[in-house]
DNA sequence: AAAACCATGTAATTGGTTACATGATTGG
DNA sequence: CCAATCATGTAACCAATTACATGGTTTT
């Protein structure tokens, strides 16, 4: 019925009503990981969202500073959302530049794809070690409510995945190693 | 300069000289698990990299069958391959819809996302074993080419990524029993 | 005083998907 | 003879990104 883009929008305004801007902050900071979204998408699908009846608009006048366009989700949203959210989700990437370069990348030398592979380990690691302070901090939690319990598997699926990248990448190091030292013993 | 579609075709061309059909069904085929395309990217782009000599075409004549329009990479061609084949490319996934709709599914009840998780490890251990045969074959392969490597390594990295969803979703599962069981002791 | 941030929106462009259009050939 | 496959292409539509436009406020 609506895009991935409104329902994610409808998520958002589930956890509390929300402003655009605000929305737009939500997704930087605390889905950055596997979502991302821009004012040119949330304005006019707000728009069409209230039109359906979806979510519902206040104005928030304010002396200092601009008005505010609050919006918030309504019985019917709501539904429309966890309708969403019962639909079963094809789990994986159909698209992934990183593997179709490394299809055609015997046109390249191994030396200069281990080099190539090796930037993208060190890549992966450094934002491993973004996630481990998040991880530490949430595992502290003994008695986390449903959402907190979400929001630490979230993280943990972005750890799993990866760490799986830099298995692979190591993985092909490895081999293109082996390659190379067979054509030249 | 190109589109990433553009130059995946540069990449099939790199294999061999091919038609649109044809490569069409080598995506389908071999690249299914990490890329895809259509006619309607395919014809038009062909066009525009002929446009800009980075590809030639002739004219295959048949007595019996249709008349087939082959394309060849040219020397400029390669050139714009592997100078987009150097460039890194960031290698995670910015949108991942499974985990934006986790994100919010605390709107469903822990056995309603358990069966859901059940689902996709099922459906997970199903693609695994889809890609367990290719593997077998391809490690028997003592000698292989750079080419023939670099296809078991793509290969590779698809059951490394299905073993990670596969092994985070039976840590959600557990997680939720876990929650369920401190919420109703 | 300048930079960064709050806040809302629109317009142009790009990219991609789907459906449509055509027509010959091969296999069951 | 009917369905599937070979083969090339176009047009309409949809979604998303980027840049543009505006203007007030807070921080340095």
């Amino acid at each position: 019925m609506f895009t991935t883009n409104a329902y994610a929008l409808l998520g958002l305004l589930s956890l509390k009503p929300m402003t655009g801007y605000e929305m737009k902050k939500w997704v930087e900071q605390a889905l950055t990981h596997f979502w991302k979204t821009s004012y040119g998408q949330i304005y006019p699908t707000m728009a069409r969202l209230e039109k359906y009846k979806l979510v519902e608009s206040r104005n928030i006048e304010s002396a200092s500073g601009p008005n505010r366009i609050e919006y918030a989700l309504t019985e019917l949203g709501q539904d429309a959302l966890i309708e969403w959210l019962r639909e079963d989700t094809e789990d994986f990437n159909d698209k992934d530049e990183t593997l179709l370069k490394f299809y055609f990348s015997d046109l390249l030398s191994e030396d200069e794809m281990i080099a190539k592979l090796q930037r993208s380990i060190d890549f992966n690691e450094s934002i491993l070690q973004g996630y481990s302070g998040d991880v530490d901090h949430m595992e502290e939690v003994k008695l986390p409510t449903r959402k907190q319990l979400n929001q630490y598997l979230c993280t943990k699926k972005g750890v799993y995945l990866n760490e799986a990248r830099i298995k692979w990448a190591k993985e092909c190091i490895e081999a293109l190693k082996w390659f190379k030292d067979l054509k030249t013993p």
